[in-house]
DNA sequence: ACCTGAACACCGTTCAAGT
DNA sequence: ACCTGAACACCGTTCAAGT
């Protein structure tokens, strides 16, 4: 009765560090952060969990090495010549389109020590910082303030990803919420009661340059 | 040979989900996030794993209502009569000295749906916005601008406090991120290389303010 | 050098049995 | 009603044994 999983295909090449980052990527992709398994991954590489380990240190090593791979793809160097505001939010929306495809990375970013590939984004943004002519002392500042805003949104949105069904559309979901909202206690709540009609209509991609705008705002505001 | 768990307070009071979950908040502030298991919640409650089950319905629950009782403990009213942008600097503060003091609920309430205790801290931040004079359909996004950031600022403290021993001080360990970052390839960091000193001398609290403060400054831009 | 898969030391959670 | 603790179905990880 047991049924057979999903046969793993033929295993042709050898085993390597990249295929196994890429079938976890995978596996994450469409099992959820919970799906990804050394054993599950195993089957799907058409091998024993022990095999994996020849390749890659643990677990830990295979989730930043798969976040590792979909934020570089993710950091396509932009074309040469653009203004730095606009540098930052294709960075920012670089960043943010990836978290959206792949909701695991905004809990793994969360979680990264400074290292790579966090690293690589807050030298990005602060290449820019500095390109806007913000002096050096408020230049850590003003890039910190922006890579939090960016890993903050990031983290919601895999919370969010995680909290419904994969099925549900995004309205669907934006609509229990901001209903939810809608029946809070008007006496503790009050403002998020107000808020509720524009979370039902807003666009979360919107939303984040919004929030990357006024951060910039912020950060020019004594720059000239 | 196998040495005695510290032995569990004698139990005179029943066991009670106030218990647990105060049991919980001292076994993650002690043994960190990997340390609360049911098996050690049990021990230090001297009862059996099955036991917590009848008064909180799993592990979610707990980390859930754990981070709730942090939480709310960090959000003493403010004194009315303050100015909105010193109740929303007192507001973030309250809960930064409250993930700094418990790293875990920085990746908890990353992770945490748009729910309780978030909601108290989305609606604080939202009512001073408001007092600020935004117009309404910026308000949304202020607020939010706000939280995610805080929340970002949280998710990296409680990596950075996974990171490295719990005895390494602050300094020492500022100390070896700098130093690391100092000897970045010049190429391919420069500007991270270039803000190395200011990251070993910073104060992480006065940093998180100056964030907040930015993103008011682009809040009150056009408002006057 | 690289792979295999049984085995180990854990988890969260359940549940029959007790009081 | 509340507690107990063995048992179940998992995990990540290791390692002797194979090729």
């Amino acid at each position: 009765m047991a049924s057979r999983a999903p046969r793993p295909e033929r295993r042709e090449e050898p085993l390597s560090r990249e295929r196994i980052v890429e079938a976890a990527i995978e596996l994450l992709d469409t099992a959820g952060e919970g799906g990804l398994t050394f054993r599950a991954l195993a089957d799907r590489l058409a091998t024993g969990p022990g095999a994996i380990y020849w390749h890659i240190a643990g677990k830990d090593e295979l989730l930043t090495a798969a976040t590792d791979a979909v934020v570089a793809r993710a950091l396509t160097p932009d074309p040469a010549g653009t203004q730095p505001q606009e540098a930052i939010r294709a960075l920012a929306l670089g960043v943010f389109d990836a978290m959206d495809a792949h909701p695991w990375i905004g809990t793994q970013l969360a979680r990264a020590p400074a290292q790579s590939p966090l690293l690589r984004v807050f030298e990005g943004i602060g290449c820019q910082v500095q390109a806007l002519g913000v002096p050096h002392a408020a230049q850590f500042t003003a890039a910190s303030a922006l890579l939090n805003y960016i890993l903050g949104v990031g983290g919601q949105n895999a919370a969010n990803a995680r909290g419904h069904r994969p099925d549900t559309s995004r309205a669907e979901f934006l609509d229990t919420v901001s209903a939810s909202w809608a029946n809070l206690d008007p006496d503790e709540f009050a403002f998020t009661r107000s808020v509720a009609g524009q979370l039902r209509d807003h666009d979360d991609r919107a939303e984040f340059v919004a929030g990357i705008d006024l951060i910039l705002t912020g950060i020019t505001a004594h720059t000239g």
